[in-house]
DNA sequence: ATCACAAAGGTCAAAGTTAGTCAAAGTCAA
DNA sequence: TTGACTTTGACTAACTTTGACCTTTGTGAT
């Protein structure tokens, strides 16, 4: 038993269009209606699910024939890893964990079973019990530890 | 006999979920309202006996849609890691954690990889922000959740 | 060229929908 | 009587949905 909401809907819809081709464009508008909501949603559902931190580029164009543009990424620099660490910053909360963790995985820089331990250890679940400003600031450490660890075990030791 | 009591009733009501699927996803209110408590009372059942240490994972949305959802894990008690998790108990402090990976490790239960990870999310490094009994008490939540996840990836999922 | 208008998409804040926290009050067995 | 456990509800935090209003771009008439 799958709980919907209609922005999980819309963000599927997309996802499955994106596994087809790694570069799509469609309209706002006839995207909105088909689905059967405002079209200020499809801006929601961008803005909170296809961010460059997942890996995905949007771009836009208004007036006649205006559309909406979706690239999904492929990572291949040098040190990506230490890339993500300089990403993560001073604090950080757990969509934002996740959404590194999820391009790494993508792009075959992490495994799974990596990712899914260190996503264990960002989780709300372990950290509930701090608040504040705190909170995302020992996530951001924890994180850029786990990294700077995974890449020490890469490099031979 | 079972002290018959709202918690119990719940928790069997989970429980029994949980024997169909060994993951579930309900809505909080709902479930309180064919239950006809009041929904904070089933984050008491959860936290109270849902918990890592009795082998159950518990994640949760909030918003629309926003749903709870449980894992419960297939380990007999006495595996292990979950004798670790057990051992971990509400508060933790580096060394000791260093000395339950050293055993794990040293007796094949988990990788030298997995546990240089876990370490590295346990250690003063990066929790060095937190101090007072707070610090030692997310230790020990976020090494719970950490050994509970590499049972959770070894049990295919 | 210029202007008016239509046809996109963008922004933002208010309202709506969930779940989480916490402390006070209640219950019950030892 | 006391201490552990349970029950309740007011308050809070997080996420979603909606719609009014704004900006940009294309097109056709003049």
């Amino acid at each position: 038993m799958i709980q919907v909401n209609l922005s999980n809907v819309i963000a599927g819809m997309i996802s499955e269009m994106l596994n087809e081709q790694d570069e799509i464009e469609f309209q706002r508008n006839t995207l909105a209606q088909r689905i059967g909501c405002v079209p200020s949603q499809i801006n929601y559902v961008l803005s909170s699910r296809f961010t460059p931190e997942r890996g995905y580029l949007v771009e836009s164009r208004r007036g006649g024939g205006g559309c909406i543009r979706i690239v999904r990424l492929h990572v291949c620099g040098d040190t990506p890893l230490m890339h993500t660490v300089n990403a993560v910053g001073a604090a950080i909360d757990e969509k934002t964990c996740r959404s590194h963790l999820l391009n790494l995985v993508y792009n075959d820089l992490l495994s799974e079973t990596d990712a899914s331990l260190m996503l264990a250890a960002l989780s709300e679940a372990s950290l509930h019990i701090l608040n504040g400003p705190e909170k995302d600031e020992v996530r951001a450490a924890i994180f850029k530890q786990m990294l700077l660890t995974v890449l020490q075990n890469r490099n031979g030791r």
